[in-house]
DNA sequence: GGAGAAGCTGGAAACGTTTACAGCCACGGC
DNA sequence: GCCGTGGCTGTAAACGTTTCCAGCTTCTCC
């Protein structure tokens, strides 16, 4: 009667083999047993191709062997990076990986940080865009080990986190522009109410204030960041500062712009593809540098310079965090705080203006500006 | 000594509020009480925070409301486009979506259909690469419902399954290619082992014969589907049959190339590197189309051409189908096979080359060969 | 006022596993 | 020959929930 249809249990072996269910978990476990035991059992549920209910397993044990990753959207190629680490890391250690879009949402980010308490998942990685008053204290009292990839506010809540250095990444971003030649260096941003777009904001000021440069708040541009955001914010640019190239309709209006530094290298991308359909030529023109180092950086031409600020790197460590959190006897240790070190990768569109950019032999148009409209100009 | 550590559960409730643990989960379900009993409970759960536990409510119920996803890798935007619908549709249902990479590894693809039995979750969506005899066995006896994205030998198995039809879809580009003027049609293939690989193949067959052209094996390039393999092929068939353009090495040698079609957006990406690192222009020079109309469409330059071949929709068909087998009653419907029409979506990369490019104003270097080489050079 | 119905309630079983505990057996030492 | 020991084994409890069933109260209707 217990072998009535469903799939095979502990008891269905048990029958089969002529033993209890407690030594038939005991074998199956590797927990010891008399030899012909062990072979009556092992044979029982080879035949009935015996698979333990993961569920039951998880209820006595207390843990599911399930991590949950939150980001607002698994479209971004830097959450892509940050997931294939994740999954990577979880599944070497025999964790499967559940996966949340927020759509940036935070009452849908609280969501997923409350609902740790349902016991789905033993821990989670979470990748805030904002921090609200309200995430502090759900992360305060989260029923399970939390990890954050981002910034929190000064050791506010209890938990585990990993960051990027931005400020110091977009200050290198910039710095280079500065090094390369560059003057007049647009900064496209992103949400200015974002964690990512405050620090970027103040690496890009740093920068200029270093090189003693002043900053021109008419070169900088917030939007959301996505390509066609990139694009047309790089639009509004130059029809307000002129192309500083082949005499667009304002080109002899301003100094132009000679460089744009952009938040990530979606909006790096969309910037590309402005300057190309105005017919300005990277990095002749225009000095172009992302940030994030996604796989975007290969998809345009040129291959765009862009800071890397670590997103598989920051994956790799917040799985592992979290799962030596989880394994971790004692409790209470205190919350570690991670930070990875940006790296500028440069590459064709950031080439000096004057030096012939080497991988780029396309537009062999000629030169139709100064090559550097410097800062002195008009 | 119920209310001793841990998290809450009914019988806390129970305690609290003076009723069994019967009330409590009939209160907390809306299966009718007495106000009285009502208020007490709702109140208790409230005061203590109470959450259910799912596992055990898995257990109970037999429903695990997670779903399974697996693909060889996340970092390919078409699975990118799947998961994001899978998810949306997942969560509009409230299930929770497990997320499998098997980095392409047939004997891991086994494993997450095998492992369906251990009733992680009520079902799985599967993107297979390659079809093996065991892979059939294997759906043949999965332990729950599953849906496959892409083609099955005929219902060989008794899954449902989702598919595009990338037969047509390569034939839509290559004619399109044909109507407006291209007549030396490169084909840069995936691995030719791979379904998509051969469909692909046969459709850009398919098309060269309608169309009355002479299919050139020295035109087809096989190879992996990365941008990089993408660059690397057009450099060995341009190195193969001369530039046709501004005269390299091979310019005088041979009829030249005057389109590439790859059989997806990450060669197609690849592909326009390799020309523009040779100074050939597109469309001018050589068109460019891509498949699957990623996001990397619109992140090189010009924007390419691609057939659609309904990721999103297919991953919204499949997540659907999904469910609807779940929640289905009477389990043994036959397997529905679904169809995605795929369609072509023209854009600059693939404008006639004796026609002005209208987005694409960059490059404005002279032309340096006859706009279109044709068949019948030199 | 009594009988029946209807609505609530609590006890207990069930989902499938792991594991504490106690019992059994055989064996060896005294 | 008896007892202690050690290795296996089975029974039962536990994880936290839902739900069947029986019993209780209360109400309505005659």
């Amino acid at each position: 009667m217990v072998t009535t249809g469903g799939p095979p249990t502990v008891e269905t072996i048990a029958e089969r083999a002529g033993v209890s269910i407690a030594s038939v978990s005991r074998v199956l476990n590797g927990h010891g047993a008399r030899p012909e035991t062990v072979r009556r059992v092992e044979r029982a549920a080879a035949e009935v191709g015996y698979v333990p209910n993961a569920v039951a397993r998880s209820l006595k044990g207390g843990r599911t062997r399930q991590l949950t990753f939150a980001m607002q959207d698994i479209g971004n190629p830097v959450y892509v990076a940050m997931v294939r680490q994740i999954q990577t890391i979880a599944k070497a250690q025999g964790y499967r990986l559940l996966l949340h879009s927020t759509d940036a949402v935070a009452e849908d980010e609280l969501a997923v940080v409350r609902s740790l308490a349902d016991r789905t998942s033993d821990g989670l990685i979470l990748c805030p865009i904002r921090i609200t008053p309200e995430h502090l204290e759900a992360l305060r009292t989260a029923a399970q080990p939390v990890v954050v990839i981002g910034s929190l506010p000064e050791d506010d809540a209890p938990v585990d986190s990993v960051r990027a250095d931005s400020v110091t990444g977009a200050e290198l971003a910039v710095r280079h522009l500065v090094a390369t030649g560059r003057r007049r260096i647009a900064f496209v941003n992103g949400p200015a109410d974002t964690v990512p777009g405050r620090n970027r904001r103040r690496g890009y000021h740093r920068a200029l204030e270093v090189s003693g440069l002043t900053a021109d708040p008419d070169l900088v541009e917030t939007t959301e960041f996505t390509v066609e955001d990139g694009a047309r914010s790089v639009h509004r640019l130059l029809d307000r500062h002129g192309d500083g190239a082949d005499g667009g309709t304002g080109g002899a209006r301003g100094p132009g712009v000679d460089a744009v530094f952009c938040a990530n290298d979606q909006l790096a991308l969309g910037a590309s593809q402005a300057l190309h359909s105005r017919g300005l030529r990277i990095p002749e023109d225009v000095a172009v540098v992302g940030m994030d180092d996604t796989v975007l950086v290969r998809a345009g031409w040129p291959p765009l310079t862009s800071v890397d600020l670590g997103s598989a790197e920051r994956g790799r460590i917040a799985a592992e965090m979290l799962l030596e959190r989880i394994a971790g006897q004692e409790p209470q240790t205190p919350p570690r705080v991670r930070t990875v070190t940006p790296e500028l990768v440069v590459r064709a569109s950031s080439a000096p203006a004057n030096s012939p950019s080497p991988t780029s032999s396309s537009s062999p148009s000629p030169a139709n500006s100064s090559p550097s409209p410097g800062e002195e100009a008009p």
